[in-house]
DNA sequence: TTGTATTTATGAACACCGTTCATTTTATTT
DNA sequence: AAATAAAATGAACGGTGTTCATAAATACAA
């Protein structure tokens, strides 16, 4: 019976096609302002029809997540081929992590700042799993620099967080909207320069 | 006529309870899960009521808001006072910015993470006044350091940007249960660890 | 092909939300 | 005590997420 597999691929279709209307509503007006009658305003289905292929509302945004994570660690893995030496390599997954953050505003609010459907149990495993292997790889590119003999005598775990909650700060600081305390013109090159010079100051650690 | 005047304390007393209703169920269950009923509900008066108080429910966050400002920079001032040496009074100024945010979650999202009310341009120059005066804290204790030789060659801004980014790092990922994917019993130490790494990096510069 | 069983879609209904406003209650002034 | 002003109410409006009996569409068997 082919039927039961075109079912299957309809069902998939279907999915796809929420998720991606859904996709575009949140980027658009967020989260909280998006309506499932929205959703099901756009690929014209009543709204009670969203039901029968995700549970609740947040459990449309846990499979953004999850294919948000997929391309963040695309992104990720942009940054790290093709650089031969470790601590440039560390500084260019810092800048694609970056990157990926200030192109997908709402995604990136998804993986790392949102809170509401998070708290729910059941998602948890799989969202940090996903997370975890993001951060190791964080933590592979930290101790290949430490094979290279930078950040003598430290940690790499410590090492990583440090890294990791400087670039998520940049960005959730842009993001949020708090680099409205400088010029305009400002803002970006701010960011960037206070990488660089954070990519410095850990550079000259050696000690 | 005192009336006038009782008046007047009544409407600030009745504001203050609105306020304080609100602080707590913010605290308890979040901004979006609060409603002006609920809020009502706790000071026994009916929903309408506080709108004769409050605008609009932006609006009483947004005098949370001001309140929360007032109680950071007094923390930040508690974390400068008494620290002779400029590079430990950057420390401490740090930490105790990390100890607010951990011990007002609600009130630090409120002011570093939320998103909603804050487009509302009215809003904006009081809040960024706000936001402003407490970067510019930071600014003087990092000049403090420069003149004491530290961070050479260095721009006051952009080191600056780059510490309250990695402190916001620390804060926003461990708030919005990022930490997570770490055992339960070293996610407080590792934001400490990484704190400390980052403030020795930080001192070692020099060069 | 027809009739039955199954799947899929609907939209009304429920209990909530923020907000407004005519009406009622309370307090002040004359 | 009557008239006026201020404060509080609660019903109503148009929205929300979600459920569920009903209706429509499809698949399978006779």
């Amino acid at each position: 019976m082919g039927v039961i597999d075109r079912k299957e691929r309809e069902k998939v279709e279907m999915k796809r096609q929420i998720l991606d209307a859904a996709r575009s509503l949140f980027l658009e007006q967020g989260f909280e302002k998006t309506s499932i009658r929205n959703i099901a305003e756009v690929i014209e289905y009543s709204a009670g029809t969203i039901y029968l292929y995700f549970k609740d509302k947040n459990e449309i945004l846990f499979a953004l997540h999850v294919e948000a994570f997929s391309a963040l660690m695309q992104a990720m893995q942009a940054g790290i081929v093709g650089e031969a030496d470790p601590f440039e390599r560390l500084i260019s997954l810092g800048k694609h992590y970056l990157k990926y953050a200030f192109e997908n505003p709402e995604l990136y609010d998804l993986m790392f700042v949102m809170t509401a459907p998070i708290e729910t149990l059941e998602y948890r495993k799989e969202i940090w799993c996903d997370g975890e292997r993001a951060f190791e790889t964080l933590e592979f590119v930290v101790a290949d620099c430490m094979k290279a003999g930078y950040f003598e005598g430290a940690d790499n775990e410590t090492i990583s967080v440090m890294v990791w909650s400087l670039v998520h700060g940049l960005a959730t600081l842009h993001l949020r909207r708090r680099t409205m305390i400088f010029p305009e013109e400002k803002r970006i090159k701010l960011l960037e320069d206070a990488y660089a010079q954070f990519t410095e100051i850990l550079k000259t650690y050696k000690k």
